[in-house]
DNA sequence: ATATTTCTGGATTGCTTAGTATGGAAGTCT
DNA sequence: AGACTTCCATACTAAGCAATCCAGAAATAT
């Protein structure tokens, strides 16, 4: 009687035969994967050629299915190239500073050469037929998220009296937000890091011309 | 012998059989679909379905094939909804005008409740398998010429002398662009019209600030 | 009226999809 | 040594995919 349909890393020292393949390594390749060609596109047999040409049966056995890896594989981004987000949740950093390192350190990672342009999170589930509504909606509350930790560095800064609590301080929020995603498709269609960081330099100046006097 | 392996609208008063089904009307039907959901997880029976119940003959005498119809779905939207875009090629504007106007229509169209939300050029094959990455790059295309539309209306501006020819200016086009496909996340993530036109209004701001007097 | 052209409905093609069943291999535990 | 547990290779299932074939229906042209 097992709880789990499939056996993750959550033992050690196990009986029975041990897995043949690298279990971190193979969701490192799925993760590539689903970031170059986004979710529904990717197929089980392309995942498990790029996992080492693992067969069906440990496919299944180690990650449970297609989904399941995805989610998994989600996890594992926001807890890696994810973290460049972090500084949006640091309240040891004033709140301008986090938004401009957010950005900065987004920019950076997206258009690495080491991996594939782009974000997961706001291209991984971009198109999606009704029956994978679920993983589209995975992606959404993320990207909700991003949206709530950039309204909350503004409403810091409000609070610090950094910035005025004025109707253009409102709208800084959707300004970065939207900045910050659309950074996924430049990245993703060849732009460079200069050139989205010389953007970025440009688009602080808006905090710049809000703020107050210390 | 025909040269065609499809009938498109290119003849009038044709000999044989008429076509039971208004094609406009069939073609517009399919391209709300790709916009929802892009064109890869879009299958045939789904098109078939929402383009009035025809039968997989008719599909392909009329549209040749799916790849064919998305091709058409695109010119289409270029020649409808994309005409927002419009503003960018229009020099009886000022440049500052042109890329406010742009964005502002831009928002209004991908906000409004007639359609799906968001951007059939940013959104519509966002994820592709390699075989279909001919449909990638139609899209990829499509957005480097409104870079290059906004890029010449920043490079008008400064031969008119309405902007400096400074470092800062070099970054406006990556800044506007950014932006203007950014708002296809947020608008399919739910942003109003409201949120996103006050956050350009906020961001004209920036040329605004880089502006010479006249 | 008849020939010709074109469209339609339905069955069908070959291929790919995600996922499963089974039998045996390769370990650990007692 | 032998019981037990887990994994793996292979064959397989059922469904969906884009696309095709064919026979008949419905129009025009002569």
């Amino acid at each position: 009687m097992e709880v789990y349909p499939h056996r993750e890393e959550n033992q050690m020292a196990r009986t029975g035969r041990p897995r043949e393949f690298d279990r971190d390594k193979a969701l490192d390749a799925a993760m590539t994967l689903f970031w170059a060609q986004g979710y529904e596109p990717t197929s089980l047999n392309q995942l498990k050629a790029c996992m080492g040409n693992i067969s069906p049966a440990s496919f299944y056995a180690a990650f449970g299915s297609k989904e399941t890896l995805f989610r998994e594989v989600v996890q594992r981004y926001l807890q890696t190239h994810g973290q460049v987000m972090a500084p949006l949740w640091d309240e040891t950093l004033s709140p301008r500073d986090a938004i401009e390192q957010t950005l900065r350190r987004s920019a950076r990672m997206q258009t690495a050469r080491s991996h594939p342009t782009g974000c997961l999170i706001v291209q991984g589930a971009c198109n999606c037929s009704p029956e994978n509504l679920p993983v589209q909606a995975l992606l959404a509350a993320e990207r909700e998220r991003s949206r709530d930790g950039i309204k909350a560095c503004i409403e810091r800064a409000v609070t610090n009296g950094e910035l005025p609590a004025s109707a253009v301080t409102q709208t800084l929020p959707a300004l970065f937000t939207t900045f910050l995603h659309g950074m996924a498709c430049e990245a993703r269609d060849g732009d460079k890091v200069k050139t989205l960081d010389a953007a970025i330099t440009t688009l602080m100046q808006v905090w710049d011309s809000q703020a107050l006097q210390p």
